[in-house]
RNA sequence: GCCCGGAUGGCGAAAUUGGUAGACGCAAGAGACUUAAAAUCUCUCGGGGGUAACCCCGUGCCGGUUCAAGUCCGGCUCCGGGCACCA
C-alpha cells in the first residue's frame, strides 16, 4: 500500500469502478425496501456553485448511507433548463438560448461526475427537451377539459419604453432594469391553475409529511385559512342615487360597530364610476397604477387615499360612512374593498389619522375601560363596548351574534377564506414550454388535442429585450383559417412541479408516467434550499395532487421528508470607485492580515499589494464576487476533501462559511487516516477478536468503536447532522492513534476500530474509503459493504462519572459504580471534600439525584 | 410592512428530553524532529483572581419560571430567507 494519499488517482479509479459496474443504476424490485433520494435539480447557469456542491453532497451521503442499510436506492439528476438567464445571455452574447443551455449542462454534468455522486444517469433529462415538456402540455390540456384551468385579467409589471412585461426581479426601485423607465401596472389576460380548489387539502395534508415545522408553518400562513364574515354595505352616490352594493370580508365582525369608513381599490367599479365625474379622483386612480406588483412594494409604500363622494350605509346602524379609494386595497384580493375600523386595526388607524377620519372604540381594554386610541389602535380581542345590543360580549360570542344578525337581515354570512390565490402560469417569454392552446376566428379557445402535441419551441430565433419573439413569428403562431396559437409559455415552476415523478420513468415516450412512479414515490428525502420553502414546494404538492386525481400516481404527497439546507457564505472585499460604485474582489485574490489573536484586521489585493475593504460575510454570489470555484478546489484537494469539509463545517440547515484553512484541515484528517491504515497494516496481522479476553484498555477502545457506530448511525440516519458524525469518527481515529497495543488482541481491536472509521466515512468520502477497504483485504467492494453493526454489549461500563452540584454550581466530580443506587450515590457525593466545604454550616434542604448524571444538593 | 428563522471562545461549531457550557476542527503560541524549510508529532488555548487547592464571571440585550436555563416563558436588538413573473 502506498504510504502517500493521492486523491487524483484514487478518485479516478473509484469512479471508473462504479461506472463500469453500473453501481448506481436503480431497478424496481418489489422485494426490497426502496429509498428515493432527491436533491433539487439545478438551473444550468454555467458552472456549479458551492451551494450545489453542498446540496448534492448531502443527498449523496444519505443515498450511500441508505444503500449500506440494504435499501434499493434511487438518486437521479436532471436539469431545470427553462428560464430567464438563457434569454438574458442570448441578448448579451447573441447565443441561442438552447445552445447556451445545453453547453452549460454538458459542463456541469462533468463537474457532478468529478464529485463522485451516486446518480443513476440513465434517468437524466432536461426540462427543455420536448420529450419532457410534451407531457406537461398534454396534462395541461386535460386540466382545461376538467375545468381546473381558466383565463382571467391579471396585473403585470409593464415597461413602457421596452414595451415588455417585466419579472419582479427586473423591477429595481420601481424602474425597469434595462430601460430605467418607471414601471406601470398593466392588466392582461393570463392563464391560471385553480390551486385554490386544493387549498383545504394542501393545508391539512401538511400533517402527513415529515418536514421541518418552520416550513410547514410558512406554508400554513401562506395558504392563510381564516374564518370571517362577508357582508354588504348599500352605497349612495354624492347626489343621493343608489349605487351598486359593496361587499367586504372581515375576520373581525366583532368590531363592525367601529367602522368609520370603507376603502375600495382604484380599479373597483365604484371608484371608476366616481372617477368619471371627478378628474382629481381619476388622476389619483391612475397614480395608484404606477409601480411594481410585488407585495413587498405594496406593503411598504406610503398609504394614500381619496374620498369618492359615495357614502356606504352601515348594515346594522344605518349610519352612512365615506367611501375612499386607497392605494393599498387591491382589486385581485378578495372583493377589492375593505371595511375600516381604525380603533382596532393599525393600518386603518394610520390612514384615519392621516385623513382626519373618526376613530371609534368598540372593544374594551383589559381593565374593562375604553382603550387609549391616541397613539395606536387596540388590536387585541376583548369585550365589546359602544356596540348597542352586543355590548359585553367577548370575541367568540360577538362574532356569532353579529354574524347571525347580518344573516337574519340578509346582509352577510360566515365564510371561510384563503389568502392563497390561483397560480398564474403564463409568461410572455420565449425560453419556456409553449402553452398548448389555440384561438379560433370566432373567439374560440381550444386546448390542443393529443395528435397536435407536442408544440415544440422553435430553436431558430432572435431574442432581444422587446418581449417574446414567439409573438413576432407567424410561422409559429399562425395556424391558418383564422386560427392562432397561444404565444405565452409556462412559468418554469410548472416543469419543477412534476420532474420528481418523471425521474421514475423518464424513458417512457408513450405516457407521462407509468406504474414505476408508484414503486418509487413518494420521494423519501427531498433536499434543497430554504428559499424554496413556499412557492416551489407548494406548487409541486399541488401538481402532485392533480396527477393523483388524474390517476397517474397513488400517494397524496410527493415528498415524505424534507431537508432544507442553509446557504454557503464567504467574506467579501471591495474598493469604492470614483463614481461611488464598488468593485468587488474574489477572496482568492486577496491577502488577509490578522492581529495576534488571529482576528482579521485588514486585507490587501495580492496583485498590487494595495489595501481593499472588508465588506462582511455574505451569500456567495456573482454580484459580490465572493464565490469560491468548486472546480479549483476539486483540482487542488480532490472531491473527498471538498465533500468532507462541506459536511463537517456546519450542520446542513445552517449557513456554512467557506474557509480555505478549514478545507486544509479536512484534507489533513484524510491524510492522517490514510497513514493510520497504512501503519496498521504494516504492523502485523491481527488474530480474530475474542471479546471476553480483552484487558481494560482493549475494552475501552472497543467501547469507543461501538459508541462511535451508535452515534454516527443516529447522526446520519435520523438527525442528518453529518458534522457531528464526522467529529465522532475523528475522535475514534484519535483514540486509535493513542492505542499502541500490538498484541494479537490489541491488533484485532485496532482493526475493528479502523474498519469502522472507513465504513462510517464511506458515504462522505467514498473514493478514499473504496481504496482503503480494498487495502484492508476485503474482496467485496466498499460500495456493496453493509453499515457496521452495533454490539450493545461493548458499550457496558463498570463505573461512570457523576458530577456533584451545590445549589446548582459544579463542586466535584466522582466515579461511581454503574449500578450504585440513589442512597449510595448521595453518600458518595456528601463525602467529597470540596462538597463538604460548601455544605459547612448550612442546612441541606433537598438532594436531587439524576441517575447516571449528577447530584444537586440544595442548601440554605 | 407581513410571514419564517438565527445569534455560544480569536473563528466554524458541540451540548439530541431543562442536568458538567465550549466535544471535534481551524487559527494562534510554545516545544520536538530537521543543516533549513515544508510536512509530522507533543503541549497550551473563554475572561478575571490565586503559589496552589480553588474561587468569581461568561451562551446578543432586559426581565421571569425552576433545585438547575444556551435550552422554557414575556419583552427587545441586530442579521438572514420568503412575499406569488429570480430559480
Amino acid at each position: 500500500m502506498d504510504a502517500h494519499y493521492s486523491p487524483r488517482d484514487i478518485e479516478r479509479d473509484a469512479q471508473q469502478y462504479w461506472e463500469k459496474n453500473q453501481c448506481f443504476k436503480a431497478i424496481e424490485d418489489a422485494n426490497r425496501e426502496k429509498f428515493y433520494c432527491l436533491s433539487m435539480f439545478p438551473y444550468p447557469s454555467g458552472k456549479l456553485h458551492m451551494g450545489h456542491v453542498r446540496n448534492y453532497t448531502i443527498g449523496d451521503v444519505v443515498s450511500r448511507f441508505q444503500r449500506m442499510q440494504g435499501k434499493n436506492v434511487m438518486q437521479p439528476m436532471g436539469w431545470d433548463a427553462f428560464g430567464m438567464p438563457a434569454e438574458n445571455a442570448a441578448i448579451q452574447n447573441q447565443v441561442p438560448p438552447a445552445k447556451w443551455t445545453y453547453e452549460n449542462i454538458d459542463y456541469m454534468r462533468n463537474q457532478l461526475k468529478a464529485l463522485g455522486f451516486a446518480y443513476d444517469w440513465s434517468r437524466e433529462f432536461a426540462t427543455c427537451d420536448a420529450s419532457y415538456y410534451r407531457w406537461e402540455q398534454w396534462f395541461f390540456a386535460k386540466l382545461v377539459d376538467k375545468g381546473l384551468v381558466y383565463k382571467k385579467m391579471s396585473t403585470v409589471n409593464w415597461d413602457p419604453v421596452d414595451q415588455t412585461v417585466l419579472a419582479n426581479e427586473q423591477v429595481i426601485d420601481g424602474r425597469g432594469w434595462r430601460s430605467g423607465a418607471l414601471v406601470e401596472r398593466k392588466e392582461i389576460p393570463l392563464w391560471f391553475l385553480k390551486i385554490t380548489d386544493y387549498a383545504e387539502e394542501l393545508l391539512s395534508d401538511l400533517d402527513k409529511v415529515e418536514w421541518p415545522e418552520q416550513v410547514k408553518t410558512m406554508q400554513r400562513n401562506w395558504i392563510g385559512k381564516s374564518r370571517g364574515v362577508e357582508l354588504t354595505f348599500d352605497v349612495t352616490t354624492a347626489d343621493g342615487q343608489a349605487a351598486e352594493p359593496l361587499a367586504v370580508y372581515t375576520t373581525r365582525p366583532d368590531t363592525l360597530l367601529g367602522v368609520t369608513y370603507v376603502a375600495v381599490a382604484a380599479g373597483h367599479p365604484l371608484a371608476k364610476q366616481a372617477a368619471e365625474s371627478d378628474p382629481a379622483l381619476a388622476d389619483f386612480c391612475e397614480e395608484c397604477a404606477k409601480g411594481g406588483t410585488s407585495e413587498a412594494e405594496m406593503a411598504t409604500k406610503e398609504k394614500k387615499g381619496m374620498p369618492t363622494g359615495h357614502r356606504a350605509i352601515h348594515p346594522l346602524t344605518g349610519e352612512d360612512v365615506p367611501v375612499y379609494v386607497a392605494n393599498f386595497v387591491l382589486m385581485e384580493f378578495g372583493t377589492g374593498a375593505v371595511m375600516a375600523v381604525p380603533g382596532h386595526d393599525q393600518r386603518d388607524w394610520d390612514f384615519a389619522t392621516k385623513y382626519a377620519l373618526p376613530i371609534k372604540a368598540v372593544i374594551a381594554a383589559e381593565n374593562g375601560q375604553a382603550p387609549d386610541l391616541s397613539e395606536a389602535a387596540f388590536v387585541e380581542h376583548g369585550t365589546l363596548i359602544n356596540s348597542g345590543e352586543f355590548d359585553g360580549l367577548d370575541f367568540e360570542a360577538a362574532f356569532d351574534a353579529i354574524a347571525a344578525k347580518l344573516a337574519t337581515l340578509g346582509r352577510g354570512e360566515v365564510k371561510t377564506n384563503f389568502r392563497l390565490r390561483d397560480w398564474g402560469v403564463a409568461r410572455q417569454r420565449y425560453w419556456g414550454a409553449p402553452i398548448p392552446v389555440k384561438y379560433g376566428p370566432e373567439g374560440q379557445t381550444v386546448p390542443l388535442s393529443d395528435d397536435e402535441l407536442p408544440v415544440e419551441l422553435p430553436m431558430e430565433v432572435t431574442v432581444d429585450a422587446s418581449g417574446s419573439p414567439l409573438k413576432k413569428m407567424p410561422a409559429f403562431s399562425d395556424l391558418g383559417d383564422g386560427w392562432v396559437r397561444e404565444t405565452d409559455t409556462f412559468d418554469t415552476f410548472m416543469e419543477s412541479s412534476w420532474y420528481f415523478a418523471r425521474f421514475c420513468c423518464a424513458d417512457n415516450h408513450e405516457a407521462m408516467l407509468d406504474e414505476r412512479a408508484n414503486y418509487w414515490l413518494p420521494v423519501d428525502l427531498y433536499i434543497g434550499g430554504i428559499e424554496h420553502a413556499i412557492l416551489h414546494l407548494l406548487y409541486a404538492r399541488f401538481f402532485h395532487k392533480l396527477m393523483r386525481d388524474f390517476g397517474l400516481v397513488e400517494c397524496d404527497e410527493p415528498f415524505q421528508q424534507l431537508l432544507t439546507q442553509g446557504m454557503v457564505i464567504a467574506e467579501t472585499y471591495f474598493r469604492t470607485l470614483d463614481n461611488g460604485g464598488k468593485q468587488w474582489f474574489n477572496p482568492a485574490d486577496v491577502d488577509v492580515q490578522r492581529d495576534d489573536k488571529g482576528r482579521p484586521v485588514s486585507a490587501t489585493l495580492i496583485s498590487d499589494g494595495q489595501p481593499v475593504e472588508m465588506g462582511g460575510i455574505e451569500k456567495m454570489s456573482k454580484s459580490k464576487n465572493n464565490g469560491v470555484d468548486p472546480q479549483s478546489m476539486i483540482d487542488r484537494f480532490g472531491a473527498d476533501t471538498v465533500r468532507l469539509f462541506m459536511m463537517f463545517a456546519a450542520p446542513p440547515e445552517q449557513s456554512l462559511e467557506w474557509s480555505d484553512s478549514g478545507v486544509e484541515g479536512a484534507q489533513r484528517f484524510l491524510k492522517r487516516l490514510w497513514r493510520q491504515v497504512h501503519e496498521h497494516l504494516a504492523t502485523g496481522t491481527p488474530g480474530s477478536l475474542i471479546v471476553d479476553q480483552l484487558n481494560d484498555a482493549q475494552k475501552a477502545l472497543r467501547r469507543k468503536t461501538h459508541e462511535t457506530i451508535k452515534k454516527a448511525s443516529d447522526d446520519i440516519g435520523r438527525r442528518t447532522t453529518f458534522n457531528t458524525a464526522i467529529a465522532a469518527v475523528m475522535e475514534l481515529s484519535n483514540a486509535i492513534a493513542k492505542f499502541d497495543d500490538v498484541s494479537d488482541q490489541g491488533l484485532a481491536v485496532s482493526r475493528e476500530a479502523i474498519e469502522a472509521c472507513v465504513l462510517l466515512l464511506a458515504p462522505i468520502t467514498p473514493h478514499m474509503c473504496h481504496t482503503l477497504w480494498q487495502q484492508l483485504g476485503h474482496a467485496t467492494p466498499a460500495i456493496d459493504a453493509t453499515w457496521p453493526a452495533l454490539d450493545e454489549s461493548a458499550l457496558a461500563r463498570e463505573s461512570i462519572e457523576l458530577v456533584v452540584q451545590v445549589n446548582g454550581k459544579l463542586r466535584a466530580r466522582l466515579e461511581a459504580p454503574a449500578d450504585a443506587d440513589k442512597a449510595a450515590i448521595e453518600a458518595l457525593a456528601m463525602n467529597s471534600e470540596n462538597v463538604q466545604r460548601h455544605l459547612e454550616g448550612k442546612a441541606v434542604r433537598k438532594v436531587i439525584v439524576v441517575p447516571g448524571k449528577l447530584v444537586n444538593i440544595v442548601v440554605a
